[in-house]
DNA sequence: GGCCAATTATTGGTTGACCAAAAATCATAA
DNA sequence: TTATGATTTTTGGTCAACCAATAATTGGCC
């Protein structure tokens, strides 16, 4: 009887906004570098309240497609039209990511920031993987759960990686790994001791410099969240969203 | 004389603001999972005006770390109270993406993107990929330069790997990428008929199905810019920044 | 005493007005 | 005719007030 209640999708205001923007570019009245109209002129000509354009432009802009410059203007990015097209249509179906894209995505950074852990490393990033490591094995041991100490120890690789961007995109995708581990309840079928000796195997190939290892043992400590998702797939899309 | 104007740190209010809430948190109070103080009461607790607050809270939301629920509040992740100051200050210290990591992180995405979409593609996949290389080289043959093309390319083999989180994030780092091409002069630098034929080896190796040739394929296609990032790293730190 | 409905208070959402800075315009003088 | 400086206009930035929906409170009823 609900069945026909799932598909409700909420147009919000501000994605209109960003679908117009976007027609704006299409139908040639905004080339790439070109001054976007100003706010207020954009708001009458959509009907919509200013606020609502701002967020748009403020979204946007988070992700390069516009520019701000305080009493001047906003400014299209220089990319391309087609190129703005599709960066505008990815921004708008952003919330998509399925479960098994985010793990696989996340298998390769986490194996990658370990592989450049292990040839960058300093002493001190030794001491704060270490640390991390110790607070997972000290909460662990309580028999409590340590979601957050197992979060750092895999923020701290990333940090020793010594690039700032693979820590960023971790980062970005951290949350919904969170929100879906939560949701899916993957923290229920892990064994702490194995994880810790996973860690363990991790941190010690990244103080041998040995960024072959370090990448081997990070797969190996992600192959079961790996193979988990690979089976529960489609099973997120019954779950009721909150 | 001019060299001490470079330094000059804008301190925006948002991230003023994003700063308290980090504090606010770190102090203790404010834990994972409770409710934020109202938008209201922050302004006027931090004296500024409560758009700043709404557009602090509205960054922190796009990277999950928090949510806001109309007409009830908004609330903080319950990913842990360290997580989330890493969290915080890696959205506060997001701009200074530098070029060498850039690179590095795309040339990763790229390379599993190609490696995907060899084992994943579609007959369509292949003809908009195909498309994409057309015009490209159609523009090129004018000796026009053709980013965007380029730029296309690469975004239909990301849609062909059918991994939308992996194409988010090479969608979130191009803008930068590009912004950083422009400002280093790398496009004038390249061979276009070299390009044309590595990125027709990448296509046939997708079209045969092959993950492995794929993946190789990228890496050479991607070897020089790669290369150059090498020699430029902090060369970039002298430019001026609009 | 316990339950339910009307009321009140609080919340984020939305709007329009005002501000200062930058750009564009125009008038004036060389 | 050109250069220059005052003036007007336009811009995004900021703010305070209002709106509708929700949650908390209260009062009355059984």
């Amino acid at each position: 009887m609900l069945d026909n209640l799932q598909k409700i999708k909420i147009d919000k205001p501000v994605d209109k906004i960003i679908g117009q923007i976007k027609s704006l570019i299409s139908n040639g009245e905004i080339k790439p570098g070109d001054k976007l109209p100003s706010e207020r002129a954009l708001a009458d000509h959509l009907g919509v309240g200013r606020s609502h354009v701002r967020e748009a432009i403020l979204k946007l802009e988070f992700y390069g497609i516009l520019k701000t410059y305080p009493q001047n203007g906003t400014f299209v990015s220089g990319i391309g039209i087609v190129a703005l097209e599709e960066l505008i249509s990815d921004v708008l179906n952003l919330e998509e990511h399925d479960f098994k894209s985010l793990v696989e995505t996340r298998v390769l950074l986490e194996k990658q920031a370990a592989y450049l852990a292990a040839k960058r490393r300093t002493s001190e990033d030794i001491a704060s993987i270490s640390n991390a490591l110790s607070a997972y094995e000290k909460k662990t041991k309580t028999g409590q759960q340590a979601v957050e100490e197992d979060l750092l120890f895999h923020i701290k690789i990333a940090e020793a990686s010594k690039n700032n961007v693979l820590k960023s995109l971790m980062m970005i995708i951290t949350p919904d790994i969170v929100k879906n581990y939560i949701n899916l309840k993957v923290c229920d079928d892990l064994n702490f001791n194995k994880t810790l000796q996973e860690h363990q195997a991790i941190l010690e190939s990244i103080i041998n410099q040995d960024p072959e290892a370090a990448s081997a043992a990070m797969a190996i400590h992600l192959k079961d969240v790996s193979e988990f998702s690979e089976s529960v797939k489609d099973l997120q899309y019954e779950m009721i969203k909150k």
